[in-house]
RNA sequence: GCGGGAAUGGCGGAAUUGGCAGACGCGCUAGAUUCAGGUUCUAGUGAGCAAUACGUUCAUGCAGGUUCAAGUCCUGUUUCCCGCACCA
């Protein structure tokens, strides 16, 4: 009898040396073999240690790469540290203690959590983005980015975070909040290095049809780059010179421009002040509109307000229409021109501000009430009142239109992008230095390649100066430094990159971490790039997975990476909601720790309650008992032990169904990322030898070639018990016979009229003759078509007969 | 408003091309084992009717439709979640 009994806190540890010692999950440098790049994001090294939020993702990615190595691949499943950031520097300067402490303090815990879980990460290429001999290179990708024209210094309205008195991109901008400190964001002018992320607009969105990303992140990354078609088009101010230039996505509509709207800061304004006869109500409303923060411009439930240009007439450009000009902030400067043609017949935000103001409303399109309402054309809606378009349906006429405005010269078919370039400027101190050195003679002046990294330097506070500077600026002998081209007085960029920057390249890396003469061998990135299996999390889509995406197509453009896309596959988990369905928080009081989790009922049940839970891309609620029941599932398992019977092969042979079915779905189900399903079909299999009371040797180990993915430990563990040989990462994955997948018998449901009247045990073979003749004989069925007429017979082999009887 | 997704027992969730709805787990009920139990084992567990049994009716947000057969397909509709949003 078996009786060592299941005690995992002692075999997971003893498991986790071994593989440290045999180095079971190095990637060697062997290009020959098949490669397969596993990615998970890589953490950022809170205070707080891991939440059961990292381990759903890891655990998911380390499945597959257990499996792809057992498939024979060289398998790299890495893991490093996103270790610059606001929280980190907070942290410091509330507890005095340098940020590079708190982050080696807080990676060495997040390390030793994410041991103690047994991930196959190779830890021997870990990366940390706070290490010189890794920004080095981030710097020096920001320097190639400078060189292309694609870094740029610019007086630019920001967002600027109250609390962490700091600029902020548009996509950390959330609700108008800060995405990281929920405090509120103000609009404020500011000299800030920006990338030209919109220079790649059309990359971006076309490079998504070449990867394998699930929809909704391909959806979110199409919907935030915003592409939209029309034209951009001319109107002239009457008695003056000037033109007023507007895009539209609707040219065909020209006819129905009954006013313009410019933004409150459109130049125009200030361009033809003198003839503005109600200037300072202009001027006022310019006033007004500034001190609300685009926050505050959409709360305001699209109340529409603006203010009428006096003195100032356009005209359209198709029918020589004299029409009026108004200020208006639901016209914003950032897009397009800053100015549009109102058509308030068939656009709705102008058809509002139309009734509000009392303006006309003119139908362009057939249907529709325009007085009552807008009217939002179809496209077998017609032209009326415009001309030469008459009768034209919406697409042709949009067509007509452009050709009309491009042989007049009037304007041009034109596309706009929602997307904005990035705000890459942070005045924080614990991020990259931005490479720059200021010249008064020589103006912007970038570092030499050889004199990086460009080391953060220590200083005594670490808080944003009152004016808004990064504390770097008050590190006089860092900032004054002689011009590297003309040797007069110059100064640093104090500003430091944003946490973005590290994560932009650090799957590069990976490649080859510890190289001192590139960012990675061309050899080593030929060979692993581009990823091939990327998770991670949807609050990355528009920030993280975009921007890296950018970089990339950068690095492709200039010969440094072979493939334009870095990522070919990208999968998201859902979030992990505690156990009262609200998002874990600490004020919540439901947070779950996963060392308490650990401690209760090991790695390999936290791992496998972590993939059980429910479908993998789903918000899911923790359930503590639910991960008791994994433990149970797996002191089960452990149990088998002592049903394992050389001469149960006899006996078991009923089995050979359900093991090769396992294999089958098991495996099909770890690629499609349904791992509730997958344990679902190992916990059956379990009841089955249960059932049956004794199995072999070979169909215990079937069991945990499977399970060992998910359960890594407990499995090496029985494979030695039992005397299996080599450890079980190195056996093979398991193959399947087909013609095993069947049983020789089936039970078939009977059906009359579609509904189920018995079940009959047959044979599997039983073609459609024997069926029907055989089938209707079954003790319930045969009396309810005794003496009717069976008009149709339905015979689906394997599974049901139905009847059809009048 | 635009885009994406979802709705199935007390709970988390299963269900290839339409083919036996509720797999698997949690919880719950009863019994057995145990000095003990957050142990193990056995049986049961959608609702109703029934109480003779592999009986019967109703059930996948709602209302229709197609089909021998619908959670799955079609039309309409409601609710919820996520992302974007005065983007012209």
């Amino acid at each position: 009898m078996f009786s060592v009994p299941y005690q995992p806190e002692i075999i997971e540890k003893k498991w986790q040396q071994i593989w440290e010692e045999q180095q079971a999950f190095r990637a060697t440098e062997d290009y020959s073999k098949p490669k397969y790049y596993c990615l998970i994001e890589f953490p950022y090294p809170s205070g707080a240690g891991l939440h059961v939020g990292h381990p759903r993702s890891n655990t998911a990615l380390d499945i597959i790469a257990r499996k792809r190595r057992m498939e024979g691949y060289n398998v790299l499943y890495p893991i490093g540290w996103d270790a610059f950031g606001l929280p980190t520097e907070n942290y410091a300067i509330q507890h005095h203690v340098h940020p590079a402490k708190v982050t080696r303090d807080n990676i060495d815990h997040f390390r030793s959590q994410l041991k103690r879980i047994g991930f196959s990460f190779d830890y021997s290429r870990e990366v940390n983005t706070t290490d010189p001999g890794y920004y080095r290179w981030t710097q020096w990708i920001f320097l190639k980015l400078y060189e292309h024209g694609l870094a740029y210094k610019a007086e630019m309205p920001i967002n600027w975070c109250t609390s962490c008195k700091c600029g902020l991109a548009n996509e950390e901008v959330v609700d108008g909040v800060c995405e990281r400190c929920g405090s509120e964001v103000v609009r404020k002018v500011k000299n800030q290095w920006m990338l030209r992320i919109t220079h790649y607009a059309q990359k971006l969105l076309d490079g998504l049809d070449t990867v394998d990303f699930i929809d909704r992140v391909k959806a979110q990354q199409r919907n935030w780059i915003g592409r939209s078609e029309g034209a951009e088009l001319d109107f002239s101010i009457r008695d003056s010179d000037e033109t007023l230039r507007v895009y539209t996505t609707r040219p065909d509509t020209l006819f129905g421009a009954t006013y313009m709207v410019v933004s409150p800061e459109h130049p125009l304004v200030d361009r033809l002040a003198d003839r503005i006869q109600n200037l300072d109500e202009v001027l006022n409303y310019r006033t007004e509109a500034a001190k609300k923060s685009d926050f505050q411009r959409s709360e305001l439930d699209h109340v529409k307000t603006g203010v009428q240009v006096k003195g100032l007439a356009a005209i359209n450009p198709v029918n020589g229409n004299e029409i009026p000009v108004w200020v208006a902030d639901y016209v914003l400067m950032g897009y397009g021109t800053g100015a549009i043609m109102a058509v308030p017949a068939h656009d709705a935000r102008d058809w509002e501000f139309a009734k509000a103001f009392n303006l006309p409303i003119t139908p362009v399109f057939s249907g529709g009430n325009v007085q009552e309402a807008v009217h939002n054309t179809g496209d077998e809606d017609v032209a009326i009142n415009s001309g030469f378009l008459n009768g034209l349906p919406v697409p042709q006429a949009k067509q007509r239109m452009i050709e009309y405005l491009e042989e007049k010269g009037l304007g041009e078919r034109k596309i706009n992008y929602k997307l904005r370039d990035w705000v890459f400027s942070r005045q924080r101190y614990w991020g990259e230095p931005i490479p720059i050195i200021h010249c008064p003679h020589c103006g912007v002046v970038p570092l030499k390649e050889t004199d990086l990294p460009l080391l953060l330097p220590d200083v005594e506070h670490y808080e944003t100066t009152d004016s808004g500077e990064s504390p770097l600026s008050r590190m006089d002998d860092w900032v004054n430094v002689p011009c590297p081209v003309c040797e007069a007085p110059a100064k640093r960029e104090t500003d430091t990159m944003p946490q973005w920057a590290g994560s932009s390249w650090y799957f590069l890396r990976y490649c080859d971490p510890h190289n001192d003469n590139a960012f990675a061998s061309q050899e080593a990135l030929d060979y692993w790039m581009p990823v091939d299996w990327y998770n991670g999390g949807m609050e990355h889509t528009t920030l993280h997975l975009l921007y890296s995406r950018f970089w990339h197509l950068f690095l492709h453009d200039i010969g440094l990476v072979k493939a334009p896309e870095p990522y070919q596959k990208r999968t998201s988990h859902g979030m992990i909601l505690g156990e009262n369905g609200e998002k874990m928080s600490k004020s919540r009081g439901n947070v779950i720790n996963p060392d308490d989790m650990i401690d209760e009922i090991g790695a390999d049940a936290f791992r496998m309650y972590e993939m059980f839970m429910g479908a993998f891309d789903q918000a899911i609620p923790w359930n503590t008992n639910g991960a008791r029941g994994c433990k149970r599932f797996l002191d089960r398992v452990w149990r088998l032990q002592s049903m394992v019977d050389e001469k149960a092969r006899g006996l078991s042979k009923r089995l050979r169904v359900q093991v090769n079915s396992a294999i089958e779905k098991v495996g099909e189900d770890y690629e499609r990322m349904k791992y509730n399903t997958a344990i679902a079909a190992l916990m059956s299999l379990v009841n089955d030898y249960y059932d049956v009371g004794s199995i072999t040797p070979d169909e215990l180990k079937a069991l945990l070639l499977l399970l060992s993915p998910v359960a890594p430990h407990i499995c090496e563990e029985i494979w030695q018990l039992q005397g299996y040989g080599d450890p079980l990462y190195r056996q093979p994955w398991p193959q399947y016979d087909e013609k095993y997948l069947v049983a020789d018998q089936v039970e078939i449901a009977i059906q009359v009229n579609g509904k189920i009247r018995g079940r009959m045990m047959v044979d599997s073979e039983l073609d459609k003759v024997q069926a029907e003749r055989e089938l209707p004989l079954h003790p319930q069925v045969a009396p309810l078509i005794d003496g009717r007429q069976v008009v149709k017979l339905v015979y689906v082999p394997g599974r049901l007969l139905n009847l059809v009887i009048k």
